[in-house]
RNA sequence: GGUACCAUAGCUCAGUUGGUAGAGCAAUGGACUGAAAAUCCAUGUGUCCCUGGUUCGAUUCCAGGUGGUACCA
């Protein structure tokens, strides 16, 4: 029998978590999340983490799995994943996935190269020295290591800079020769499905459930995060903008709408990551029954 | 009811000594291979409230209307 992995995924706030429980109540299995922020422990409210009836109805794997204070990238998500779904592939025929990561989702479906991770004493020396002397001097050494990626990068985008140095310095080789951008074939079929629904209704919902967050308590949850704020897994919508009004810098009305229309320009990034996606079939989150019918027909097809 | 002021982009407003307009915010499109809820790039959005008048030409000046705000009744 071939394994089945479903994938559910759409912008921030559409409203994938429902549909996820049906679906996996439908095809009696379990959820494994591609979500950046959810798989941290310390931050639930912000990340919109299922409720607790939905995580005790269908058990979630990368929900709360990890610790901000743990390392966690698109490659661990790659592996972590990997092995967890050729444990659940003995008893289960389907699993679905779900999650908003784009990245992530590309890691488990289509693989990511193979380069170590970065050393943080290196990060960490690459940073200081651009912030002393300069992103030019930076994309000259980039230059100087790897004139094929550079060529090819958006020098502009420092971040991509800095990671290019880092590794070409890590390994002593040009990061262009570790990027071999093959697709990796995986040994189970894969179906996604992506859900959209109009982008006033999907801001709507994303503005009224930023709201609901700042009633369940998110300032408090911001607050006690606060000394851990320059971590990257706390660069997140939701928190960086509360960080700043603890810090005395926006008020809290500003947070808020800065939490809103950056939660917005996400949900907006997602789609344009996804709508290259030629494999993704769209639905409404309220098409249930289209969806669980597109997902069977599909699996009878790949049979 | 009277008087004054205002009416320009989704919002807040600027501006045109008369030649059909521009800022901020919001928004829109895109890129993306171990920091990705990150990071980066690009782009404007218009019956200038309506109807007349003056004028070669009115969003701009004039009159009337409509709506809003403030004050007076």
């Amino acid at each position: 029998m071939p394994k089945t992995l479903i994938v559910l995924l759409g912008p921030t706030g559409v409203g994938k978590t429902d549909l996820s429980i049906k679906i996996a109540q439908h095809f009696n299995t379990v959820i494994s999340s591609s979500d950046s922020r959810q798989v941290y422990r310390e931050m639930s409210i912000g990340t919109a983490v299922p409720e607790k009836e939905q995580l005790e109805a269908i058990k979630h794997h990368f929900i709360h799995s990890h610790s901000i204070h743990d390392y966690f990238s698109s490659w661990e998500c790659e592996q972590q994943t990997l092995e967890l779904l050729s444990n659940l592939y003995i008893e289960k025929d389907e699993v679905l996935l779900v999650g908003g990561s784009m990245m992530y989702i590309d890691a488990i479906c289509n693989g990511i190269d193979e380069i170590p991770t970065i050393d943080p004493e290196l990060r960490n020396e690459v940073v200081e020295r651009t912030k002393n002397e300069g992103v030019e001097s930076l994309r000259m050494q980039l230059k100087q290591l790897d004139p094929v990626f550079y060529n090819q990068v958006d020098l502009k985008n420092t971040k991509r800079v800095i990671h290019a140095v880092e590794i070409c310095l890590m390994t002593g080789k040009p990061y262009s020769e570790l990027r071999t951008n093959t697709r990796k074939k995986r040994d189970f079929n894969i179906i996604k499905v992506g859900l959209n629904r109009d982008r006033a209704e999907l801001y709507e919902r994303i503005n009224l459930r930023v709201d609901l967050m700042m009633k369940e308590g998110l300032l408090k949850e911001a607050q006690a995060l606060f000394e851990y704020r320059h971590y990257n897994s706390l660069n997140t919508v939701g928190y960086k903008e509360l960080f700043e009004y603890l810090a005395g810098n926006i008020s809290l009305d500003e947070a808020v709408e800065l939490i809103k229309r950056n939660s917005r320009r996400y949900a907006k990034r997602q789609l344009s990551w996804f709508n290259r996606d030629k494999e993704i079939e769209w639905f409404h989150p309220n098409q249930e029954e289209d969806v669980i019918r597109y997902i069977e027909d599909k699996i009878k097809k790949e049979a």
